[in-house]
DNA sequence: GTCTATACCAAGATAGAC
DNA sequence: GTCTATCTTGGTATAGAC
């Protein structure tokens, strides 16, 4: 399976042949069909556990006290995790961008990425937003876009500095009376 | 080509077969391979003539004599071109999320997207930023962001509200008369 | 320019031996 | 569980008539 994410993410999923991920995963390719019921059903098994990794993450996102630490892990576990499940997001990508891939993962995507940004807005609201929903919405949309050109070019990418610019984007650290 | 692209950039290159293109078009499958030499080559045809067309939008954009008013064309154009050339877009980011068919196009893109960069960072300069590269940056990749939205989710996109919300967040206006 | 017919191949999937 | 051999389908691409 970790042979076929890596395939699919890469060179999408017409593109990955069972032949190609049975040689990769050195078995033949009659083996394939003995623990999958065909490619399709693999695509399907990869994205539900691609899910879960995710889900983990948006736990493990959620500590924290005040609203600033919380945007803090937020923005950081998303980074992080962006760097140690690359093959999952870029999978995550291709499905996003393929309407007709998409649709039947339609609704666990649209629950995922609710629950994000319902968090996000909270946490907007708490950090004096006017217009948390709205703020939340544009972070989310930012980091799509990041994972977008972490994937494009991976190396050229100031990870770190970008990380810190959105943060003193957001968190205004008040210069005469904090929090 | 035009049926191509709509298929190339819904479905996938590797999804979309000769015969359905050449179905949708009206034509028969042998009539394609009299106009182009084969599905890579139509493929790439169609991408050279994308291309250009952003190229028209980055020319477009750079109307407006003060920065402020640089940016606003800018986030203009870039928004109304997501509406107009749509399948463009959409054809871009699967090139973008596959780095194997990516590699082809890579110096063109590249080129491209500096140009962008190069020319946002200059307004943020002059609109005071401290770190106009880095605005600039982070501004782009919130509109590779955009794009990616728009087209998982075209209906349930506040386009205008996003403008809104962009321009104010960039140019401080002194929020007094018009609301 | 446009079609039909067809060559050729690689893909997904199955059968059956061990 | 694992393999090799094989079936079937549908894909890209070509040939050749009109």
């Amino acid at each position: 399976m970790s042979v076929a994410l890596k395939l699919f993410a890469e060179k999408g999923y017409h593109a990955s042949s069972i032949s190609q991920i049975a040689a990769k995963a050195k078995v033949s390719k009659g083996l394939m069909y003995n623990y999958f019921d065909s490619k399709e059903k693999l695509l399907e098994k990869i994205i539900l556990e691609g899910f879960n990794a995710l889900t983990e993450l948006e736990y493990e996102s959620k500590r924290g006290d005040t609203a600033e630490e919380q945007l803090k892990n937020f923005v950081d576990s998303v980074l992080t995790n962006l760097y140690s499940n690359f093959t999952y997001w870029q999978l995550y990508l291709t499905l996003l961008v393929h309407p007709a891939v998409q649709k039947r993962f339609e609704k666990r995507m649209t629950e995922f990425r609710d629950e994000f940004v319902s968090y996000l807005s909270n946490i907007f609201k708490r950090l004096g937003s006017r217009e948390p929903e709205l703020d939340a919405f544009l972070l989310g949309t930012f980091f799509d876009g990041l994972v977008l050109n972490f994937i494009a070019a991976e190396d050229a990418f100031p990870i770190e500095k970008i990380k810190k610019a959105l943060l003193s984007k957001y968190i205004k650290t008040k210069p005469k009376s904090k929090k």
